[in-house]
DNA sequence: GCCAACGTTGGC
DNA sequence: GCCAACGTTGGC
């Protein structure tokens, strides 16, 4: 099983959505960086774990927990020309974007602030806090998860 | 709102 | 295939 952290504005989609809505499970779409995408289409499988991150908030951080309940499918926000994810590039036969489901397993009670991680020993590495990464979806180690969930109440 | 960092686009 | 210009991300 491989753990993942999937980045979310609240303000656009936070964890508090995702509760809301049926089985706490939906689609994460609108994924259009080709790194991104490559890591959902081959590495993300049906079973594993992620975090739930909100950034662009007053106190960025882990929020919560989400299990991957689908491999990976065509995205088709990708076709939908009302989508603010429109490609006028992708097609039927190669729709380009793909998506995994995600259902919401636990909010913590508080967040986890990107600060704390940022101090946290065994975290040095980790591919949020390098410098300049800006994927939205990215790899945590087991040994990261284990460190991570720690810190959760 | 600023700005660093990075990805994408398009002219050549 | 290079690279400048532009757009986006996201912490601060």
């Amino acid at each position: 099983m491989k753990y993942w952290l999937f980045k979310s504005e609240p303000d656009a989609f936070s964890i508090e959505d995702l509760f809301a809505l049926p089985n706490a499970t939906d689609h994460w779409d609108g994924i259009r960086n080709y790194q991104a995408r490559n890591i959902m289409r081959d590495d993300m499988k049906k079973g594993d774990k992620g975090f739930f991150y909100h950034s662009s908030c007053k106190v960025p951080g882990v929020v919560g927990e989400v299990k991957i309940v689908s491999a990976a499918y065509p995205d088709h926000t990708a076709r939908d020309k009302r989508s603010k994810y429109y490609d006028p590039k992708a097609t039927e036969e190669d729709p380009r974007w793909c998506m995994v489901d995600v259902q919401a397993t636990q909010q913590y009670q508080e967040v986890i602030p990107l600060t704390t991680l940022k101090q946290t020993p065994g975290l040095e590495d980790m591919t949020l806090l390098r410098r300049g990464n800006r994927l939205s979806i990215m790899p945590v180690s087991a040994a990261e998860w284990r460190i991570i969930r720690k810190l959760a109440r």
